[in-house]
DNA sequence: CTAGCAGATGCGAGCTGGTCGCAACAGCTT
DNA sequence: AAGCTGTTGCGACCAGCTCGCATCTGCTAG
């Protein structure tokens, strides 16, 4: 996405009733043109090098307040902390319990469980909050990780 | 399970040389014949009831050793605290994002969505460690919750 | 049955990731 | 340009877990 999406979507939230602030475009701003998954502190470093004196809590605050908003969705790939991405984005995850490696998970599977779970059970899943582990092609055959 | 998988266990591990400790046994009874998905404080809640001066870093430990020799396995169902069981009962779980219920996942999806990782991906599915999170048959109707 | 060593324990400090209350501040509307 | 109200910086605080250290205790050898 571009900074035209950014546009996009600093003029979808002034619908909504949502203050543009310096920080809270930087956040966005950082979600939009960042690499994927960053995590909340991450983002922090991200926004300080355009506005050194923001907050922590800050940044916490406006990610929350943007999933709420449906804007934002956080994701947990393994123990650490929470990663955050565009709810546009949203999409499954397997992670490599050894190497890290994070790879998006088909959406047929992703689907296909989905759809059993209605099914058999009339659950309605959301499965993009937690990773599925597992290992690797690389890490199953016992290889060294490739990083 | 019985006490009798405990001796079963307790056994095992003596045999592979780890020493049977008063908190150890405790901890693994508490796994043997208490209720499902405990965390770690409600291990040491019950465990205190028999050795009422087990410290908790020493229940965070035997847990740590014994998945170190898979025995024991950590799930996390949600944000709070990991849940422990042992790991012959390892299975998947789905869990309502609204009113906390948790279930077992049909094996048949978890199976499906393995062999599905592993043919596309080559990835190798461990799919116990975080649970799919959505919403029950019930909350999905918008009804309130049963609990 | 006892001695002694390695491994386990109790204890408290400390860490990470995140939340909260509060007073000062700043978008947005009029 | 004033003022209402949402947002911010700040620091204290929280849960959940980890670690270092001195002490203690299963277990094995003798």
């Amino acid at each position: 996405m571009t900074l035209d999406g950014l546009d996009t979507l600093v003029a979808r939230l002034r619908q909504d009733g949502v203050r543009i602030t310096t920080a809270r475009r930087l956040v966005l701003r950082a979600l939009v043109d960042g690499p994927t998954h960053p995590t909340a502190d991450e983002l922090l470093t991200t926004v300080r090098t355009m506005a050194p004196d923001v907050h922590a809590s800050t940044v916490y605050r406006n990610l929350e307040e943007l999933e709420r908003l449906g804007v934002v969705v956080h994701t947990h790939l393994g123990h650490g902390a929470a990663t955050y991405h565009l709810a546009a984005d949203a999409h499954g995850h397997l992670v490599c319990e050894r190497c890290g490696l994070a790879v998006e998970a088909p959406q047929d599977l992703v689907d296909h469980m989905a759809r059993g779970a209605m099914r058999q059970l009339g659950f309605v899943l959301r499965p993009y909050h937690f990773a599925v582990l597992g290992l690797c092609a690389t890490c199953a055959r016992g290889e060294p990780p490739p990083a």
